[in-house]
DNA sequence: GTCTATAGAAGGATAGAC
DNA sequence: GTCTATCCTTCTATAGAC
């Protein structure tokens, strides 16, 4: 009883998944997620009450599920550089196995930035990085880090790794053109990256 | 008469390209885009038949714009190094003055890859940069550019300057959180994404 | 060429039976 | 909890007057 319940919501919301990362929220039908689900719309208003309800849901656990996959790297024990290259190879991964979700929450954000805004409202980042070269201080003369370039350097390893996901859509036509893989450069980009990047930074 | 007709078409195009590229062609309606051409809807379908139609002729149009800004640089006669000065420099000037363009082409792009395929599928994009090898031949000792790498190094280009402006909404409220200002890094960056690139792909 | 009025379809949401 | 039937709004598109 309850447990079948359980299975509908979850299906309905699997489904919701799918249609919305899809499509977007203003592209994505009620009905195309009903259909996914295997059940009635009616039921989607059941469990769901509205459409900006059901695309909530889904948004925030995708965003968080997106975002959670940075933070492993201001715990884990390693040297900086040990950090870069664990970063390159799980959120790549990661993206391997999500490659629509960039794309999806990086366009949904800029149509609505206040979505973002509050999930992540509350995380003091100034303090987190603060954190970063402190637990990092003895290595820092390796590195060109600095408070003013700080911003640069973290989106630019975040373009490193997102970026060939949210333009798939061209580098595909691109790649196919040129005789390139995008899988196997996928493959090859977690190590280059990593490379790249401590090269670029290296003093 | 004909110079009154140019000029409707004119403003119902101009207008067309903002709201598409604010609100994507799921989101956007025909009525907001009459309603800032300060026209009537029926002439939209007057001038362009259907929404379709009008979306085509914007995306075509902008798509090339943007890709446009790539080509400079095979043709002028300057140093790799230059040569990527002058891209990011340019390139992240003209995202400056319009900073919604990638997000929105980029996400039209996932949302129908046969879009682009149109547009580009008579570049033989092989033969290019053979022919940037070839140009640059003498300078190829100086950098890690091999037939392999070539692709995973121009996409870090482009992620460099595209990703802070697809990714601007996300950026911006991290970035007030830090006491970051989004238009200074963005003036920042045109020169060190430069250094950024020229240090990693140097030996 | 431009407008008003409206058709016609699609999509989100609800009522009510089971 | 789930379905069918239907309402109501929104949106694209067209007809027809000027």
């Amino acid at each position: 009883m309850s447990e079948n319940e359980k299975l509908t919501e979850e299906r309905i919301f699997e489904a919701a998944e799918i249609v919305f990362e899809e499509e977007g929220l203003a592209g994505a039908r009620m009905q195309t997620i009903a259909d996914r689900a295997g059940i009635n719309k009616a039921l989607l208003h059941y469990y769901f009450r509205t459409k900006d309800h059901l695309f909530e849901a889904v948004f925030t656990k995708l965003a968080k599920k997106m975002f959670m996959k940075f933070t492993p790297i201001f715990e884990k024990d390693l040297s900086l550089e040990e950090k870069i290259r664990f970063f390159f190879r799980e959120h790549i991964t990661f993206m391997q196995q999500n490659p629509k979700l960039p794309g999806f929450i990086l366009n949904e954000i800029n149509h609505n930035p206040q979505r973002i805004q509050k999930l992540i409202k509350n995380i003091d980042f100034k303090y987190l990085w603060l954190t970063i070269l402190e637990h990092h201080e003895n290595e820092l003369y390796k590195y060109n880090l600095t408070e003013e370039t700080l911003p640069q350097i973290l989106t630019s390893i975040a373009s490193m790794s997102v970026f060939p996901f949210a333009a798939k859509g061209i580098l595909e036509v691109v790649f196919e053109n040129l005789g390139v893989d995008f899988d196997k450069y996928i493959e090859l980009r977690k190590e280059f990256a990593a490379d790249f990047v401590i090269k670029a930074i290296t003093r």
